[in-house]
DNA sequence: GTGTCGCCGAATTATCGTAA
DNA sequence: TTACGATAATTCGGCGACAC
């Protein structure tokens, strides 16, 4: 949970946010009214630092300071913004389909865009009834708090931002690209192949399709077949909408991996925390 | 005060793997 | 097939502890 984490403030190490969950300093709140616990743990100067950062990014949070969040919470961290952020209906689901891998040359083709219940496909060109123009993206993303993608860091942001550079168009809210969370539960492959290893199935019609054959499928669109259509965009919105489940599993696995086992319970105020009790 | 050592974090570099 | 971010490995610099 973010509100539980403070790997994000400078100075801190992995094993010091363990060391602090492991003596029941597991919240902001905790460790606010617990300042001498902190100590024992941080020492005095480190653990009056902690508090300061706990403040700003609590005000952060409290104002929906999305660009504090983007500039202040480490990269390979980002993950743990998934609970605790903003509603899950604020968190943007995000996948798109191009022409080819280079952005700048290569053109998109789709944008899939879901809350993780309904998704939209914002299509280049002429999109079908239901569909929207690709260029509405940027109107509708803009009521997100979070995105979320898989491997969007190195490809899906900057093939949109450098789309709607004209526009003068950046993504303000953090980013959660869970491929490197995923892989660091020691899930290989592509999406698909990490789906598959957690269970996650999609409909039979779309199934099969990888990213190589939404490049054919939108030729073949283009000229003139709607069935190439309906499974690409299909496709795509499948991707986003998949994405919910993925992401509540990589999640839960990591926070049961680096939170679960450290993490004491104690009643700061009954006994003075000379008693621990394990969760 | 000076020099050495070890530790830690930051910065840099090389390699890997994924996206369509 | 290319671009780019993540990761791991390596290097560098700052700092404190210690001995002289």
């Amino acid at each position: 949970m973010l509100n539980q984490s403070f790997i994000f403030a400078r100075g801190m190490t992995e094993e010091l946010e363990r060391a602090l969950w492991a003596h029941g300093l597991t919240s902001w709140d905790l460790l606010r009214r617990h300042p001498a616990e902190a100590a024992e743990v941080l020492g005095a100067g480190r653990a009056q630092k902690l508090n300061e950062a706990v403040g700003e990014a609590q005000q952060a949070l409290d104002r929906r300071d999305l660009a504090w969040f983007r500039a202040n919470w480490p990269e390979r961290e980002l993950w743990r913004l998934w609970k605790g952020f903003c509603a899950d209906a604020q968190v943007a689901l995000i996948d798109i389909e191009t022409t080819g891998l280079t952005p700048g040359y290569d053109q998109i083709t789709v944008i899939g865009l879901s809350d993780g219940v309904v998704a939209r496909a914002f299509v280049a060109g002429r999109p079908q009834p239901g569909d929207d123009q690709l260029e509405k993206f940027i109107e509708h993303i803009r009521s997100y708090h979070l995105i979320a993608t898989f491997n969007g860091a190195a490809f899906d942001v900057p093939f949109i931002e450098k789309h709607f550079r004209e526009a003068g168009f950046k993504f303000e809210m953090p980013h959660i690209d869970l491929l490197p969370p995923a892989r660091s539960l020691g899930l290989g492959g592509g999406l698909k192949d990490m789906e598959k290893q957690l269970g996650i199935v999609r409909d039979a019609d779309i199934k099969d399709i990888r990213g190589h054959e939404a490049i054919l499928l939108w030729g073949a669109w283009k000229n003139g077949d709607a069935n190439a259509y309906r499974r690409l965009t299909t496709y795509c919105k499948a991707d986003c909408v998949n994405l919910r489940a993925f992401g509540e599993t990589v999640w839960r696995r990591q926070w049961d991996k680096i939170f679960t086992p450290h993490a004491r319970e104690v009643d700061f105020d009954r006994i003075n925390g000379q008693q621990m009790s394990l969760f």
